[in-house]
RNA sequence: GUGGGCGUAGCCGAGUGGUUAAGGCAUCUGGUUGUGGCCCAGAAGACCGUGGGUUCAACUCCCACCGCUCACCCCA
């Protein structure tokens, strides 16, 4: 017996109406904001990861899934989208495109991470980039996109969490700054943040502990040491959420994991997602053209969660389009009639009526009984004494309307006037 | 990598040492030689996660492993 891996998931046929719903969403508020599809490979070069994403992060040191294959090439399952993506630009000369590359995309992420509610091995993104320009504009037409999205689909109560990371200008200064603060405390903090100081000194502002609270109060704040381009960047920025009346808040703690985020950083936060609460996050990354070895090209970009987002859909009892079952379901006695009745189906379909019928030589009631399980309006009774008489019995499965028998030859047309179908520009 | 909770049919779930391991949902068949929903009857479906131990006797107690799950970490 083999259960699905670890970490991965079945998305059943009963909550596909959900993904459908997404995926139309997003693919009406990309059109809306004038971001076209691009897809690029589920694997890559594993160095592009390495290069892009940053030794010393969690991604590249323990959660990727490498393999060497048989041509002996190192090949990593992408654990991001963007770094693929800045990879398409550049060998797509997309640089000689209209300036910035709006482009989007949605499809499996691979990480190997211990598993908990809302977080998968394999999951599902939404993932948003503009490549091209640093203009604060479009961090905040990107912000917009998640924005627009999430309303759409309905969601209350999120939150919008925004800070500016630097930029290899002048983030040096200040984790310098933040780290010899630590030091000083060094017997206060918690053996994550020891750790963090060596690899990722940033990221101790985001820890939970209790005890590191007092410290991470007093840590000096990223805003006072941002270099002047950056500074201004961030202050146009907000300039610009606050004329469009954007909620959000200033977290000068929050972080991000990979090395490449530059200046603007946000995440989107929702609660009912278990631990997790991040149903978007992104930022700019205006150095990671040149590290994975194109031209300095500035972009900016999120991912957002698909399993997040449908787990908040149910939470919050957003309400979607329900698909509609086969309209009508064809039952038949003895083989004569199942010939005609596959012919019949054949016919029902080419003409746009989403039909099926019985199987396996099943008795009516059990045909009968199935059709009404699936939830078909109408059913189609065949038998041996409406064959000889070129006729069919039309029974309608929602109310208690008597049977109807119609001409065989007439069953097309007359189910197209009852299911509502115009038959006039058909004929 | 670390810690907590949990493993009884497809799903939910009773059973805490003693004959054939409840019940419900779902599935299949029949009650109507050819008519659904409601109802009734019946059938099928469980090596009680796996392995070891304790005991006259283990689904039940103990140990190990595996799996699921939640949390830390990190992120979407």
């Amino acid at each position: 017996m083999f259960l699905a891996p670890r970490g991965t998931i079945d998305i059943l046929p009963e909550d596909q109406p959900y993904w459908l719903y997404v995926y139309d969403q997003i693919r009406r508020v990309a059109q809306l904001f004038d971001y076209q599809r691009l897809d690029i490979p589920i694997f890559e070069d594993t160095g592009l990861y390495v290069r892009g994403v940053g030794q010393g992060t969690d991604i590249v040191d323990k959660e990727m899934y490498s393999f060497v294959d048989k041509g002996g090439r190192d090949i990593t399952l992408r654990p991001e989208f963007t770094a693929g993506i800045m990879r398409s630009y550049i060998q797509n000369g997309m640089r000689t495109w209209p300036q910035p590359v709006k482009v989007y995309t949605t499809g499996p992420i691979f990480r190997y991470e211990r598993v908990q509610a809302g977080r998968y091995r394999q999951h599902t993104q939404f993932d948003i980039e503009s490549i091209g320009s640093s203009d604060p504009a479009v961090d905040l037409e990107v912000m917009s996109v998640a924005w627009q999205l999430f309303s759409e689909l309905g969601f209350r109560q999120l939150s919008f969490q925004l800070n500016s990371t630097g930029c290899p200008a002048c983030r040096p200064a200040y984790i310098q700054k933040l780290v010899s603060y630590y030091e000083g405390q060094r017997e206060h903090i918690c053996e994550d943040c020891k750790r963090r100081l060596e690899r990722n000194p940033l990221r101790v502002l985001d820890c939970k502990v209790e005890t590191c609270q007092p410290i991470i109060a007093g840590a000096p704040h990223i805003q006072d040491d941002l270099c002047p381009e950056c500074a201004e960047h961030f202050s146009t920025l907000r300039g610009y959420l606050d004329a469009l009346g954007r909620p959000y808040t200033i977290n000068h703690r929050l972080v991000r994991g990979l090395d490449y985020y530059t200046k603007t950083v946000f995440e989107v936060w929702a609660q009912g997602i278990g631990a997790q609460n991040a149903v978007c996050g992104g930022g700019r990354y205006d150095g990671l053209a040149e590290e994975i070895g194109g031209e300095p090209t500035p972009g900016i970009g999120f991912g957002s969660g698909i399993e997040r987002i449908v787990m908040l859909m149910k939470e919050q009892g957003v309400q979607i389009p329900q698909p509609g079952a086969s309209q009508v379901v064809l039952v038949y006695h003895g083989q004569p009639s199942k010939m005609r009745c596959i012919q019949l189906l054949d016919g029902l379909r080419e003409a746009g009526i989403a039909a099926t019928m019985g199987f396996d030589d099943r008795s009516l009631r059990a045909q009968l009984r199935n059709a009404n399980r699936i939830g078909a309006p109408y059913a189609l009774v065949l038998g041996e004494q409406e064959l000889v008489a070129d006729q069919i019995v039309l029974q309608d499965m929602q109310g208690d309307a008597p049977r109807e028998t119609l001409a065989l030859d007439d069953t097309v047309r007359v189910l197209k006037a009852r299911l509502g179908m115009d038959t006039a520009c058909t004929a």
